[in-house]
RNA sequence: CGCGGAGUGGAGCAGCUUGGUAGCUCGUCGGGCUCAUAACCCGAAGGUCGCUGGUUCAAAUCCAGCCUCCGCAACCA
């Protein structure tokens, strides 16, 4: 029975559309997938979406449809991108398909007759109008931070999961076992940042809303997002149907590929979920960085816009898939964080993609055409140098492999194209335009050409996890095909008389220039996040609401950052007599100094709250635009006078 | 003293575990070649390896302290 790979990426929320940081995990699964499935193993490669859950329900609200018919559509958006992306997974999970929706409620069901599962009752604070419960961390000002009514403590019945009984079994598992979170800094703030402190037993029911799967000891409640979410990586397996051949085949799960974001919610809820399940755990969590495009400092100086995100559709279409999928792994860094901007995308392609391994095959290819009419003969003359070729593809299949088995996808490419460059100076090494003009030399430029096209086949093989489509045309060129991901270990494969046939332009260059020029009017894809409309646009109010808000003129007196916070400046303002005290969250876009003296507008009548420690009586008014803070000023009014 | 990571030629990184010629890609400059996608090949310039001290025959590498930056956590009234 042959070896078998259960590889998955997260499941990607469906309120929204995705970006470039999706589909470099998208990308990097689909790589090791291809790889492993070249390395003969049997290859289970699973992603999918995760349908349920308020954020959804309003969305589809808002756009006058159902849930499923909303998340159905985004579906096909989201599919549609990783068919862009050439993503050959095995399989799609969804969390509305109906198999996963029974095979969660046996999860919440044996959990429940288990006793990993009790009621109680959760406290908290409560907004009626949202249907929400709130922690007092989560409150604004004492208010619902959905829409800013006055909440009040309410109690609820709630299902609770053991989660905190589990917490030294989850320390000592991430200490004695470094390879089931990998990289190891990531275990390191789990355990310091999540599990020393101490866990509390997770809430893992809701009534707040309808859209999520029912329990099925209490259909009131349906099951919270995480757990069915999580629960996906084996219910696409099978487990909890009649059915669980697949869960035997590949459960354990070799690698849950995740973003460092999430790492926590997979090394400590899920683990502890699997735990109480009694199944056994994956073998691997691997935390990658971002890749973020384009960091401030970059697109302000150059003033291209913020490319935070980037339509991974806009991109492949403009570039072409592999290009992408080359540039998204060839610029991560192992583990960590990458920041890059649009111009390394464009020099990257270039100089590696076009330059090196495009022109590599055209000009090998135009040679063969040219001076054997496309067809080496099998009579060549070898020298000493071509050795040279042999050696070094033989070493960088040798080294490459390690790399990919670590997912070390950066310093497989380096390794790879180490090849390439190779075969560009023998080029040069052995004028083959030179060898050409004497006939007696032909022999000699035949063993030339073969051995590029050997070479160039060697490159092409390694590359296939990455860029499927091209390596496919590079080997097209010489009348071959790629399976296995040993066939580059074998370097004559072509003794005998080699057709060869011209194949279209690879990777045309960019002109990197105009294409900065031409990206400029489209650049901007704001974050959608941050300033959510749905937020912004509140309910209309007569003027005597308005009216309750009691605006004053204030002098600023002194200004100066509270110590160990990031975001609060303490101001003391003089409201025509009377001087307050008010913490505000400008320090990221204001130095105190630029207060002192000047006359702002100052909510009067906001009841006090304390803010890191610290008593705030009031607050600034000032407008925001994503991260960027604009404080009003009033120079010219006078200090106490009422605003409206 | 919340946790973690990082400071190496103009830019982005490797090297640090196991001290001993500071390496790679891009960019710049000079040269070569003309098969090729104005691509390719060779050469050169450019670094007190954040700062200070310590260990050592010898420190980018080990130790201590300090400075700066970035994530996470907190925080936005």
């Amino acid at each position: 029975m042959k070896k078998t790979f259960y590889i998955t990426t997260p499941i990607y929320y469906t309120s929204g559309h995705l970006h470039i940081g999706n589909s470099y995990t998208t990308v990097a699964a689909d790589t090791m997938a291809r790889y492993k499935r070249m390395r003969g193993y049997d290859v289970m490669f699973l992603t999918g979406t995760d349908e349920h859950g308020q954020k959804v329900e309003r969305k589809a609200l808002e756009a006058g449809k159902t849930p499923q018919q909303f998340v159905d559509e985004i579906v096909d958006d989201i599919k549609n991108i990783w068919k862009s992306l050439n993503i050959d997974y095995d399989k799609f999970i969804r969390t509305t398909d109906d198999y996963h929706v029974r095979a969660v409620q046996k999860i919440y069901q044996k959990l429940y007759e288990k006793g990993e599962i009790y009621k109680s009752e959760y406290e908290g604070m409560y907004c009626s109008p949202c249907e929400a419960f709130w922690t007092e961390h989560q409150l604004i000002d004492g208010k619902c931070p959905d829409c800013g009514r006055p909440v009040e403590p309410a109690r609820e019945e709630s299902y609770f999961f053991r989660l905190s009984k589990y917490q030294d079994r989850l320390i000592e598992l991430l200490e004695t076992n470094p390879q089931i979170l990998q990289p190891e800094s990531r275990a390191k703030e789990m355990i310091n940042n999540f599990l020393k402190p101490g866990l509390e037993d997770l809430c893992v029911s809701r009534t707040s809303l309808k859209w999520g799967v029912p329990l099925p000891f209490d259909p009131k409640h349906v099951a919270y997002v995480w757990i069915d979410a999580l629960s996906n990586y084996v219910t696409a397996l099978g487990y909890g149907s009649d059915d669980d051949r697949e869960m035997k085949k590949y459960w354990p799960c070799d690698i849950h590929l995740v973003g460092k974001d999430i790492v926590r919610f997979h090394t400590i809820i899920w683990f502890a979920l699997l735990m109480a399940l009694d199944v056994d755990l994956p073998k691997q969590v691997y935390g990658h960085g971002w890749l973020q495009m384009n960091g401030d400092k970059v697109s302000k100086s150059k003033g291209s816009g913020d490319l935070n995100i980037v339509d991974p559709l806009v991109l492949t279409e403009r570039y072409g898939t592999d290009a992408i999928r080359y540039f998204l792994l060839r610029e991560m860094p192992f583990g960590a964080d990458g920041e890059y901007n649009f111009e390394a995308l464009l020099s990257r392609i270039n100089s590696d993609l076009a330059n090196d391994l495009g022109n590599l095959v055209s000009r090998t290819v135009a040679m063969a055409e040219k001076y054997f009419d496309g067809k080496i003969p099998a009579e060549r003359r070898t020298a000493p140098l071509d050795l040279e070729i042999e050696t070094v593809a033989g070493d960088v299949y040798r080294a490459t492999t390690p790399f990919m088995d670590s997912m070390t996808f950066s310093s497989a490419l380096t390794e790879i194209f180490k090849l390439v460059s190779r075969c560009n100076k023998y080029i040069d090494e052995t004028s083959p335009w030179i060898l050409a003009k004497n006939p007696e030399d032909l022999p000699r430029l035949a063993a030339v050409l073969a051995q590029l096209c050997q070479a160039i086949r060697v490159v092409a093989v390694l590359l296939t996890p990455f860029m499927p489509e091209t390596c496919n045309r590079i080997i097209g060129c010489f009348g071959g095909t790629v399976e296995r991901w040993e066939d580059a270990a074998n370097f004559h494969c072509f003794a005998s008389e080699i057709s060869v046939h011209k194949c279209e332009n690879l990777f045309p260059r960019i002109d990197i220039k105009k294409e900065l020029e031409a990206l400029k009017p489209m650049s901007p894809v704001k974050k959608e996040t941050k300033p959510d409309p749905d937020k912004e646009a509140l309910t209309e109010i007569g003027i005597d609401d308005f009216l309750n808000v009691e605006l004053r003129v204030g002098k600023i007196i002194s200004c100066e950052p509270v110590p160990k916070s990031s975001k609060l400046l303490k101001l003391q303002v003089d409201l025509g007599g009377q001087v307050r005290q008010i913490l505000s969250g400008i320090a990221k876009c204001y130095l105190p100094s630029a207060f002192i003296g000047r006359n702002v507008i100052v909510v009067k009548n906001l009841k006090p709250a304390k803010i890191f420690g610290q008593e705030s009586c009031g607050m600034l008014l000032a407008s925001s635009h994503g991260d960027e803070i604009q404080v009003v000023f009033a120079d010219q009014a006078i200090p106490g006078d009422r605003v409206r």
